[in-house]
DNA sequence: AATAGGGGCAACCGCTCTACC
DNA sequence: TGGTAGAGCGGTTGCCCCTAT
């Protein structure tokens, strides 16, 4: 008996997110907040999925979002909770303010792992490789092997086989905290640096030109929110502190608790 | 200057978990 | 207690950009 889709998946848009879509889920949850995330799209006028929202807003848009490649300290940290955790990247980054369980996952299978055969480890066991194979057709095949193993290791630790053990972080918030604004456990600010951010304008808008956002929100810009550069701005040191300061005094005034961009 | 290939990242898919009735 | 719905998580895919030829 196969579950119900999560939504009508009929007439839905799915792919890269637009300037315009952007904009609106963000007006919207900053001003709303999300209940239910079923109910955003619709309430939002997007013609996407809750759970599309859920993500674009948890990966890309929520301001908090620390941008860019991933410090080595950071790294580190990955490599030793990984090693701790294994594929367990939502509690990774639990522990790694303001970076996305999916960055961190690309990151780990982008940089990291190939660094860790580098340097002769298995990054699925963090153990030294048996340095006996000189046939790199053997090592292909045994990086084939390696996929799939962890693969199979991520799916069976998911149904509770190996290191179950629970982060003892994370308030991570669960149901519970639906009707916040942001339930992200993330919680330090910082965000799109400016690389980023025409990265994500080429994203959102397949032509790879510049984000041309369509009118400004009767509240704020989003376009300012979404680019702006929130370390500075939360740590008093970037040129954009004072809009940064409007902002949050107008996400106030719309009882949009600061307490969870912090 | 044009083209092919590879790498990186955003987004989707499908499954599991949890809360509620 | 079992069923259902919603949310979250991890794996995978596909597209775009960059680099080498």
């Amino acid at each position: 008996m196969g579950r119900q889709p999560c939504c009508e998946k009929v007439g839905l848009k799915k792919g890269p997110w637009t300037a315009e879509e952007d904009q609106k889920l963000v007006a919207f949850l900053l001003s709303h907040g999300h209940c239910c995330w079923r109910l955003v799209p619709k309430l939002a006028g997007l013609l996407r999925c809750g759970k599309s929202c859920r993500l674009r807003w948890t990966n890309y848009l929520r301001p908090d979002l620390k941008r860019g490649l991933l410090s080595d300290d950071e790294e580190k940290l990955v490599i030793d909770l990984h090693s701790q955790l294994g594929n367990r990247w939502s509690k990774i980054a639990a522990r790694l303010p303001g970076r996305t369980d999916n960055e961190i996952k690309n990151h780990w299978n982008t940089h990291i792992r190939k660094k860790l055969k580098k340097m002769g480890l298995d990054p699925v066991t963090h153990q030294p490789v048996a340095a006996s194979r000189a046939d790199p057709l053997e090592d292909l095949q045994q990086e084939h092997c390696d996929d799939k193993a962890s693969s199979q290791e991520s799916a069976g630790s998911g149904t509770g086989a190996g290191a179950e053990e629970e982060a003892p972080t994370s308030a991570e918030p669960k149901q519970g905290a639906a009707c916040s604004v942001s339930t992200a456990s993330a919680v330090s600010p910082s965000p799109c640096s400016s690389s980023s951010a025409s990265a994500s304008a080429s994203a959102a808008t397949p032509g790879g030109a510049d984000v041309d956002w369509p009118d400004p929100l009767d509240l704020f810009q989003v376009d300012a929110i979404i680019d702006m550069d929130w370390a500075s701005i939360l740590s008093g040191s970037g040129g954009g502190g004072d809009i940064g300061v409007d902002l949050f005094d107008q996400c106030s005034d719309v009882g949009f608790d600061q307490e969870v961009w912090m």
